[in-house]
Parts: structure tokens; sequence; C-alpha cells
DNA sequence: GTGAAGAGTGAATCCCTGA
DNA sequence: ATCAGGGATTCACTCTTCA
């Protein structure tokens, strides 16, 4: 596992390593029910749980096309409940196991539809869950509304939360605005709905009525999960879950109960090909770069004691002490204190307001930062 | 009033007049709290609902942007609760007396965002609501998220419900179809915010935290009413849904606690004018340019992570990785970057620039982006 | 007048580490 | 547990100012 080593190790949060983990088997398929099989998993296990749990679809009757062909809704036993309370309880109860084998820092994404996501979510505020955003699955090709009777339901919403509020969770910010053409990544996400090849079909009829596509859970892990973390999904079906985890490079639990799915998912992640070391690799913060501080730079001999900054318009200047302290505006301090005090602002990143003269003008004291780190980092 | 006439005059219910309806006095603000106001109105009086309720959305201390500027967010009284037992409280007593009060055949629109409309939604499935849609309201132009910890909350989420499950409710579906460039009107809209000449000010601040752009209204009172309908909105604020009303001929009735919200509200419907031929096509929709990232290539498996890339005369090469950035040549950034990073050019198109090997030789990247969207466009 | 540049702003649960 | 301090972080659009 030398990827997972390498890769990962410098993210936006980093976990105490407090308490011993518990170290359970990953990479495998339980087959039973969920709620019983997860108590049968210790307190704080995984770092991550996927859940597509049933919609409780109400569909009255069958769903016939203006053509009069049939529309292969979702008729399955395992979609029936008696009322909403049945509903809530089987909700509440796979929840509340789920929180509990969950990290204090874990996150956990579940997706549904109108049918069941409002209910869903209550439940997880109501259990201490901290919603971080919901999530749209803006369908680029769903399926329209034949009869015309309402909006073409063309989305699924997603609800990201974290184990409770003051979880340090994981979010991979910087990857997500690079998978997003430089632009950070919305709550919004427009993504085909899982068809042709990669649709698993078995005698010609599809295998699961709800496949989700493995580019939705590749969004997913990539957020908000590292190299080695473990994925739990308790409602496996298909095991979308299971086969990008393994493609990157996360360590995956599947739960299912119908032999049928169980089936197809194996098989189909015995396929799943991971991808090698460099494509895993994503672009990182420069929070995770090696700190330097601005004395190092004058230590070194970056930056001489006496030069004069200012900001980019000049309104302000301040002089480098030895110390790599700075004094002007009648302030000293460090570079973003006063940065700070001059501008009467709350708080400066002293490193990109603080400008230094050269002969192409005015640069950020950043860039010989980052020659620096350039030079001495290996 | 040549719109009305034209559009919604094949609406999929045609009521039966049996029972005689009660008139009650429309085109009015009713000053006070929702609750008891709703309580002095009879029966089945009204023909739809559009609620916009706090939001209670929980927020901590102060919000900077990166420049050092200040978010002015909302922190009115009527945003906050206790608790979500509170705030379940509050919403099932205002639900109750909107249930009643819509007629049979009614619809309420509610609109929210995660931090409430989970809740919300729960809450009139269990007083015996009938969710038709939930409707995705995409801004064009959202706050980002300043601190680079979560994904930008771009969207909010309304529910649209009829008042009992077997209601034959307004559905104008022709009249969507026609403003949607004659494709089926979706659960996703995307609208601009409230701002420009539109926002309310006063004394150079604006009147309200959260008006709502009146496109929203006009689109929900153009799918779900007939002209003529009765209109009330339990949480009028600053009158949007008085205003729209009047301007499509739909009568309403507004309730509102806040005093200085009122006056603006009056002065404002007041102001309104009856829509004309040209404001309808204002309101439309523009066809958006279908924008794919990069990274979308990536996620939906037209390019695998790993994927060596070169230039057409093969002088620089770059690996794809999983995030959908490249790195190659001492260089790590997106498809442009990189590309411009090795040619030491200012700027540079990746989509043209970098190639992949095909069995016909090299194609630039882009061949990938034509195919992703003849395959997912309708 | 016209365009470029700069300032302002929007329903937001908005940092992390070490002492 | 709290507190201090380093330093990371923004997109689309409107309106104003100034050349």
């Amino acid at each position: 596992m030398g990827v997972m080593e390498q890769i990962g190790t410098r993210t936006r949060k980093r976990k105490a390593a407090i308490a011993p983990q518990i170290a359970i088997e990953t990479d495998r398929l339980i087959r039973g029910d969920c709620i019983p099989e997860m108590r049968k998993l210790p307190d704080a296990c995984v770092d991550m749980i996927f859940a597509d749990p049933p919609y409780n679809l109400q569909l009255g009757g069958d769903l016939n096309r203006p053509d009069g062909s049939h529309v292969d809704a979702v008729t399955d036993d395992w979609d029936k409940f008696d009322s909403f309370a049945a509903y809530d309880s089987f909700t509440r109860d796979w929840l509340r196991e789920a929180r509990r084998i969950l990290k204090p820092n874990g996150t956990i994404w579940v997706i549904g539809s109108y049918h069941n996501i409002f209910r869903v979510g209550a439940t997880m505020q109501d259990q201490g869950f901290w919603i971080l955003n919901d999530i749209i699955w803006r369908k680029a090709n769903p399926m329209p509304n034949f009869k015309g009777t309402r909006f073409t339901n063309a989305h699924e919403t997603l609800i990201w939360a974290s184990q409770n509020e003051n979880a340090r969770y994981t979010f991979n910010y910087r990857a997500m605005k690079t998978l997003n053409d430089e632009l950070q990544m919305r709550s919004d996400w427009v993504l085909p709905i899982c068809g042709g090849q990669e649709r698993l079909k078995k005698g010609g009829t599809k295998v699961h009525p709800t496949q989700k596509p493995e580019a939705l859970l590749y969004r997913v892990m990539l957020a908000c999960t590292r190299p080695g973390d473990v994925v739990l999904d308790p409602f496996f079906g298909t095991g979308t879950t299971g086969a990008v985890a393994k493609r990157l490079g996360r360590k995956w639990i599947g739960i299912e109960r119908e032999e049928g799915y169980c089936e197809a998912a194996l098989e189909r992640i015995e396929a799943a090909l991971p991808l090698d070391e460099s494509a895993l690799s994503i672009m990182q913060s420069p929070k995770q770069q090696p700190k330097v501080a601005f004395g190092t730079l004058v230590e070194t001999g970056y930056i001489a004691p006496g030069t004069m900054l200012t900001d980019t318009k000049r309104r302000w200047k301040a002089v480098v002490r030895a110390d790599g302290s700075l004094e002007g505006e009648g302030h000293a301090g460090s570079i973003h204190g006063v940065g700070s005090k001059v501008q009467g602002a709350p708080s400066c990143n002293g490193w990109t307001f603080w400008q230094i003269e050269t002969k192409d003008g005015l640069k950020p004291i950043d860039t010989l930062r980052q020659t620096y780190l350039l030079a001495t980092q290996p």
C-alpha cells in the first residue's frame, strides 16, 4: 500500500491519533440486513458512509408510456412500507447504527428523492448529524414525465453530513475546485444517469432498478475521503460504491441482502482496476504545504532586513526588521498583524498583502516563499 | 391580458362547481402573525399558497470575505428559534392552518434551504399534503463559500404539494413547455438571485434580507394557477407574491407582521403593472451554453486517470490525475494552466493543445468533450 | 458619450494549531 | 476546556467613478 502512505497525508484535517483505531476487515461484502449487520461492527470504525436507502416510492398502479409500453418502475418488495411511521422507524434504526460506527470526524452521504429525503434529513438532524450541504444531482438525461402532469423529475438529492457539529471532516477543497475548471464546486452537480456499458444487465434486463452512476460516487469519494479510508455502504446493491472505492484506492465494506445483487457486485468489483499512484494524487491546498516562517526568509537572505514593503496600491509602507517582524505606520509585529492593523481589518494574510518592489513592478512576498520552497524541497 | 387568455386555457383540472365557493376579500395585506390571522379565514378559501417561512439558519459568528469585507448575514429575530422542536412546532401550526384554508384542489409551495426544508417536507407529508415535485432553484449567481470549507451553497429547494393525494390540481403543462423552449419544464430552475433595480432599498440598504426574485414567483404562478385564482402568502415580506399576482391577473392575500415590510410591500404592489408580452420574453430562461469541465470527463469515464497526454509535436507529456488536474514536466494544475506553463506562454487552450493517443493517431481532448456532449445533451 | 476599472454584495450553519 | 495567533479564502453581477 505504498500509494496509501504517500498520498493524502496532507489534507485539510489532521486527525488526532489518540484512540487506537480498531482495525476492521475491509474490502468485503456482508450478506444480510444492514441493521443487524451494522450492529456487529465496532464503534467509530469507518471514515465515510454512502447510503442509498429504499425510496419508499408510492407508485399507484402501473405506469405506461404514451406509446403503450410499460415503464419498469420500482415495485420490488423491499420498497414497500406500510406507512410513513414504518419508514421512519426503519430510517431511525439504520441511521442510529450508521452514526455509531462512523468515526467522530467521518461523514455520511445519503441519496434520495422527494418521496423519502425529507424524512431522512429530519431524522439525521434529530440524531445529531450535522448537515454540511445538500447536493443536487441534476440528471443530464432524465426520464420525461410522460403524462404531462408534473415537472420532469430531473434530479435527486444527496445530504452530506458530519457525525457531529464540531467534527473536523475531510473536504478536498482544492481537488474539487480543479475538477470544476478552477471554480468552486457548487451544490448542484450535472451528471448523466447510469446507462450504456456501465449499466449492469443480465439476460437483457437491468440487474438493479436504481443503479447509481460511478461518476457520482467518484466525486463523493474524491471530495470527502483520503486514500486508504474505509467507506461503508449499507445498501450496497450492485456495488457501485465498492467498484469506485477500489479504483480510487479506498477500502470498502458493503452490506446487501439480495443474493442476486451480491453476485453482480462481487463480479463487478473483481473486474474494476485500481488507479496507480500518479493518477491518484490530487491538487493540494497551500495550507498543506510545509510551513515557512517569514523570519526564515530573512535569515536565509531571500529578503534583507531594512527592505521596504508596501501594499498593491502603495497606501501603506513597512520595513522588514532583522527578526522577521515589520514596522510601519505606527505598528509593529508579524506580517499578518501589521497588515491587519494598518487596514483596520479583522485579519490579513501578510503573504499576499505585502508587496516587494522588483524590476517587473510590485510582487507579493509570497513569491519569495514559493522560490524558497522550490529551492529547498526535495 | 392577451397572454393569459392564450396560455393556460388547457389545464389539467376541470373543477366541478359543486360547493358554493366562499368569496373572501382579496388583494389586501393582513398585518399580524400568520397563524392567528389564518385562523380567522374560512375553510377552503384559497387556490394556492406560497410560503417563504424563516429558515432557522443557526449562524455562528461573523463572516468576512477574503478581501476583509463583512458579510451582511440574516441576523433578524424572526429567524431565531430555540431548538428544532420549537421550529417544528411553529411549522406544524402554520402548515395546519394553511392546509385548512386551501381548497381541496389547491396546491402549496414552500421554499427553504437544507437548514429547514427537510423538517418542513416531513411535516407536510405527516399532515396529508401530497408532494408533487421538489423543485431546485439553481442560483445563477450564489454567494461563494469564502473559507473553502464546503461546496458552494448554490441552490434552494421548493416543495410543491397538493392539499391531498387525490386532488385534481392545476398544472399548466403547455405554458411551462412554451416557457422552456418546447422542452418539458424540469425540476431544476436556473434563475438569478434578486438584485439590481428589482431589489427594494431604503436609504441605500436592502429593505428585506431575503427578498425573492419575481421570476421565481412568476414561474410558480404561471404553472399552477389560473387568472382570477386567489394566492395567499403567509410570510409576505416585501410582497413579491402580491406584485407578481397583480401582474399576472391573480388575486392575492398577504400576511405580514413587520410594519417596515408591510409599507414597502404596499408601495411596491401599487406600482406593479399588468404584464405585457415583452415582459414574458424577459422571464424566459436563456438557453445556456453547455459547459463541460475536464474533470467531468474523468469522472464519467471518458478519459481515465493515469492517461498520458501530449502536444501535437510530442514535445511535452502530462498525466491525467484523479481530480482532472494534469501533472508533467514539473508542473501541476488544470489542462490550461499546465499547457501554458510547459510552453512558457501566457495562456493556452488545453482542450486543443493536449492530445490523446488513439489508434488513428493523436487527437485533441476536445473530441472527447464533443463525444460527451453528444451522449448527454437532449 | 463610452469603456475600463474598481467597489459593493448576496438565506452562510465558513480555520486550525498549539500553548 | 479557552485563547492567541498564523495565515487561508470568493463568484457573478450591478453600480459608480474616472479617463
